[in-house]
DNA sequence: GTTGACATGTAGCCTAAGCTACATTAATCT
DNA sequence: AGATTAATGTAGCTTAGGCTACATGTCAAC
């Protein structure tokens, strides 16, 4: 029946778009580590001077070796260097995602906050929710925060 | 001095709340599986009056064995029944967290959409957002969408 | 009643992200 | 200088979540 057809290609779509969701969002968290630990590595660099290994295990709470391998995987990626025992920087690849992490960041915290959250809850959920704020996303709520 | 010790302190301080920010984000992704296979086995049994295996796989956008693991750690959290080569049931516990999830996502949608973000970015974004929201920015949610 | 298709299950592999325990290097203090 | 403390690194383990390849079960059509 072409009834029958037309509701199985269109359930077919709908699913694909569904899954389509899905997987954009284990790509989110994908890039989640080395989107945290850039912002992190640059704020220490502003306040510090310097980023050190175990600052930043402190600032994300793990372990200081669970930090080093989650910077060799984020060195690989181009957005930092590090060298055994030096204090790591940014590269410039790093310096500009650092930068617009940190402005995702505080427009996903005004957005909560403008919305009535108080500051130390939007804070927690803004560090996981800003991850999955696209582009367009991100240019809605600028419009909202700043309106 | 006490100026170097007072500064120490507050430092220290506020060291453990961003890490307590970053383990509550690691804690919300721990749930997510559980929240998101709820959801849609539940929206499967609405839809087609049961929640097959390889339909909650193509759903999810992954293979049928990632989902018939991922179902068998949610049958060991209490949220789901499952015999082999049955369809899958919510437990009452499910059952809640399922519709608890649905109302969340939608709350999440709409709000991105009363911000001006299309439909499909907007239900995209959410898919991964949703976990992030505690029940007070949820709170604060739900009254901004529905003014 | 065979056959073929689809669903389900098992075996075995990978990577990311977490951990503890131990080893080594660097810095600080007496 | 020598000892203590702190930082960094290594080894080795776990779990979650992804995969392919292969095996088995179910069901409908022929
Ligand atoms: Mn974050
Ligand atoms: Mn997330
Ligand atoms: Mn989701
Ligand atoms: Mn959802």
């Amino acid at each position: 029946m072409s009834t029958k057809f037309n509701k199985n290609m269109s359930q077919k779509q709908s699913t694909k778009q569904r899954a389509a969701r899905f997987k954009a969002t284990r790509k989110q968290h994908r890039l989640e580590t080395a989107e945290d630990y850039t912002e992190l590595i640059a704020d220490l660099i502003k306040q510090k001077g310097e980023a050190r290994t175990c600052d930043i295990a402190k600032l994300k709470g793990v372990s200081h070796v669970t930090a080093i391998r989650a910077i060799r995987r984020v060195k690989e990626l181009g957005y930092l260097n590090s060298e055994p025992r030096k204090p790591i920087t940014l590269t410039k690849k790093g310096k500009k995602l650092a930068e617009f992490c940190k402005k995702r960041h505080e427009l996903v915290v005004s957005l909560f906050i403008k919305l009535g959250v108080p500051q130390d809850i939007a804070e927690k959920d803004a560090e996981g929710a800003e991850h999955h704020i696209s582009s367009k996303t991100l240019d809605a709520i600028e419009k909202y925060v700043k309106s």
